[in-house]
DNA sequence: GGTTGAA
DNA sequence: TTCAACCAACGCGGC
DNA sequence: GCCGCG
């Protein structure tokens, strides 16, 4: 059952009880995507809505947070380092970048912590592939496939399809979801055990294996000019050090709101489009399917590193 | 968008 | 009380 | 060492 937010429709401000803990939203009419007339107050209910099948994959894992004052047009604000304002229950990861140098990155544990980030004026999430309690090593291996101009999402969800063939191959089970915007981003859980630097280059050979292979779909060119017109980017540098990855169910900041969503095998050759999943049209979804990404949160559905070579 | 701290 | 300032930074390859 | 990239 989805969590419903109690905001009355056209309150400014509002004080709602999380539990134990009280949150106070504000300018919760502020318009954040003008032309679909959605408030932050919209992002605050969608939020909730999916809580269920998003919480799972915060939890424990350190978050970039980026503020969009001025709505989903407007300029984005990173924040890295939370305020100290911030309420005493919020939970942190320390990361110490550099002798002397710790920085606190803020996770969300629960409901409250996930809705008084959103009151922050946040509108998508990222994530560390990492999990607080063993920072170097990843649980999952994650390939990024963009469209390179005038590749379409068609041509995307060709390069996901046959990604995903190849590892059915060496019998590897990949999960893929939107990115929100004009591609596909694959998940492949590994064990916790190889560092971040082995899973980057393990990514790297693959990718460049199969760009190789299927050099007139895809390809892998790290620099921007040797990108063939018209293919799909297997991108893999978002498994190098320090990186994050958009989380699943995010919404994102751009005209349409759309969310970055699980997507099955079988919707993918139906062909669905990403412009498909949006603000008003994801919470239904889960509430009919539930969580495609679920097996990414099962211990029993990982495999070695090397099960992708 | 929210807060702090200076004017 | 008003208002400006602040709010990130790094790993990787290639050259 | 610096640039391009994300």
């Amino acid at each position: 059952m989805a969590t419903a937010l109690n905001i009355p429709q056209d309150a400014e401000t509002c004080e709602v009880k999380c539990g134990q803990k009280t949150l106070t939203f504000t300018n919760l009419q502020k318009l954040f995507w003008p032309q679909l007339n959605k408030t932050k107050r919209d992002v605050l209910i969608y939020y909730a809505a999916v809580s269920d099948v998003l919480l799972p994959h915060l939890r424990d894992r350190g978050l970039t947070v980026k503020k969009y004052p001025d709505g989903a047009d407007g300029k984005a604000i990173l924040v890295k380092k939370i305020p100290a304002y911030h309420p005493q229950w919020l939970k942190f990861c320390p990361v110490v970048r550099s002798p002397g140098i710790i920085l606190e990155f803020p996770m969300v544990q629960d409901l409250a912590s996930l809705l008084w980030i959103v009151n922050l004026g946040c509108i998508d999430f990222c994530q560390w592939p990492v999990r607080c309690d063993d920072i170097h090593r990843p649980d999952y291996v994650y390939f990024n496939l963009d469209p390179i101009f005038p590749a379409e999402f068609s041509q995307v969800r060709e390069a996901a399809l046959l990604i995903n063939h190849i590892l059915q191959k060496k019998n590897v089970n990949a999960y893929a979801k939107t990115s929100g915007s004009r591609g596909i981003h694959i998940y492949v859980p590994i064990y916790r055990k190889p560092y971040q630097r082995e899973v980057w280059r393990t990514a790297k050979k693959v990718a460049d294996t199969m760009a190789k292979e299927h050099s007139a779909l895809l390809t892998s060119a790290h620099i921007i000019s040797k990108r063939l017109p018209g293919r799909v980017l297997i991108g893999y540098n978002q498994n190098a050090g320090g990186r994050t990855f958009s989380s699943p169910y995010s919404l994102r900041a751009n005209p349409q709101a759309t969310v970055s969503t699980p997507v099955s095998w079988e919707e993918l050759e139906t062909g669905v489009t990403a412009s498909e999943f949006t603000v008003d049209s994801v919470p239904p979804r889960v509430e009919r399917i539930g969580d495609l990404f679920r097996p990414l949160l099962r211990p029993g559905s990982r495999y070695p590193l090397e099960a992708l070579l």
